[in-house]
DNA sequence: AATGAATGAGTGTTCATTCAT
DNA sequence: CATGAATGAACACTCATTCAT
């Protein structure tokens, strides 16, 4: 047809535009929410971005689908962080530095770990990203750890990533609040291999 | 006529009803803030209630006002809650009931300890009501523990607190997380006496 | 508080309480509205007398029935003002005299002038009053100049009321309007005793 | 500016139409102004505008700068009427036919008078329209006349234009008040060229 | 495909007025 | 009579979402 003598082919040229709009978007969008927080308005967003907010949500209808692209990336680094792991640690250790690592990444996008937890309906999306994401990394920790008899076998990665996620909350907004201490003492918990605390 | 000297006269019927009345907006905010979260419309309450929103605007200047009195009783229950302490158990196990005693109040009131950490300007009245009156008791427990030796010392009790709060979070929303094994995890981690932990 | 020293004749007693409620009212109406404008919230005004908002309305059922009662003995004094006049004046300058001291009423009271001229539904009442109250005193004072041959006589004292109630007007609100220079060039328009100005 | 070099494309077309709308908004301010009073609701207006409320926020997020808007053209009109004096008139003559116009603009729109006097905050912007717009025209205009020694030199323009727009105030509230001939009053007074009048 | 103007439901807040005590 | 708690209409303002261009 006619759209095959078309030199550039507006099929490609659209394509990388619509590409780098949405980059602009998923740009715009980060720093938003760090200024703003995750519930910052579309027309904010927009404007960050310079395009127009039929745009956002032609790419994004939901806001969790903007607020999971915006840290999908971020969340494929620190799942692939593990796989390089350094020279001689006990697994243990290795779990320690990743979680720590899940923290840093928490504790920087601002609001995200409330994001996480929040019982706002359309946010099961950006929680299955983690659980999608992040789970089977924190999972195979877990068991190694377990498995080299550092720590217990008893705790569901599931819990514990939302566990740590929640920890985080409150990091800005109440200065004292120290979560790093807390998160150790979760990590402490984890070597009491002897669970005879549950009780019944 | 006896309005002079008799005080239980017209005025102090009058204050019954109020009383009654601001019952009534207590237990509706109560159960609004279970249904629609702590940012529930004000709308919202005064249908509830039963009453016109006005009345809650004259009980209840500020939604946090209105808040804080929703908890009042609960926390004071709480704080109280302590000072009848069975038998024979180890300071670590009155802790540890305590912990738990908590995670039943926080549990049990949907949404509250979303919104002990919730950043919304105004809140710190709630933030502080929780620690007013819970941080002195379980620093006290905390304190009793370590004096026993059954527990670290360099846990801070305001750390503590919002850690446990924290956890807490998501429980209704996410149904298969199950906080109370990762406050379990978190009362263990405290009986490490030995913290191999980086210091700072 | 006065129920416990005044033991004789419940009717008297009332009519005396109900009086000086009355003037508490009216006290308090004139504090606020020089705080607050005419506008001023009943409840401002109820708070301010330490009396019940019911009480208010009990005694002027209308907003407009207390700017009035807040207004009429001054008004009252305005008018009998001139009933004492000075020495060897000219007609004019005793209109002159006259004017500036309602000017000076009304610049005093801050946003009569304002209420005056009010077009809300309701203040006829303190339009008539003045013109009750003063119009009488204003139209003998001009027609006094006109015979005396410094006026001219064609000009309504109801105009000419309004108009200085008008040029007084946004003296608070604009710092630097002069409204004293304006009635004066009022005033000064009066003595051009030939007017063919009026063209047509 | 950008409207010179590029106006045919798709831009253009919808500016066409939000400029529809912004005068769809204006006419019906301009309406609602006259029936209801400068403080008319907003809703009011969009009502009247057949356009939604969250348009008129687009268009003129203060009041103020709807009110300004409403009144702007018929202000630069009457600014520019004086360009266009008939053929032989005295300064003073002139003077006379411009303030009669000020006074029709004034009369005509309900309640400008009132607005232009307002002391609501954030009615600056009125008040400074009027004084961008018509003091210099009227500052000139009494110049003019002071220099052929038609009038005195000593009222300054600012006051006169206050004055006149206060006289005006009333005039549908009270169809007994005759404005106009207040006006001339004051334009008599004008001509005194010996003010024997107190100096300060 | 992009734009951003338009929409209007939703929410907070105030205050005149009523009425049970 | 006095009280002041209760009421709810009224209004300002925001922002998610749609849709004509």
């Amino acid at each position: 047809m006619s759209t095959a003598d078309a030199p550039p082919a507006s099929g490609g040229r659209k394509r990388s535009d619509v590409r780098r709009n949405e980059q602009k978007l998923l740009d715009a969008a980060a720093a938003v929410f760090v200024r703003s927080g995750i519930d910052a308005p579309v027309r904010e967003i927009a404007a960050e971005s310079g395009l127009g907010m039929g745009t956002v949500y032609r790419h994004f209808p939901t806001r969790a689908d903007l607020v999971v692209a915006v840290f999908r990336h971020q969340l494929a680094a620190l799942a692939a962080f593990v796989d390089d792991p350094e020279d001689a640690e006990t697994p243990y250790e290795v779990l320690r530095r990743w979680v720590h690592r899940f923290v840093d990444f928490l504790v920087t996008k601002h609001g995200l770990a409330e994001a996480m937890h929040s019982d706002q309906a359309g946010f099961e999306a950006l929680h299955n990203e983690f659980v999608e994401r992040l789970l089977p990394v924190l999972d195979r920790l877990l068991r190694a750890s377990a498995a080299a008899g550092c720590t217990r076998a008893d705790v569901r990665a599931y819990d514990f990533m939302l566990a740590v996620g929640n920890l985080c909350i409150g990091v800005e907004t109440f200065p004292d609040y120290r979560a790093r201490r807390m998160i150790d003492l979760l990590l402490d918990g984890l070597t009491l291999t002897d669970p005879e605390v549950e009780g019944a």
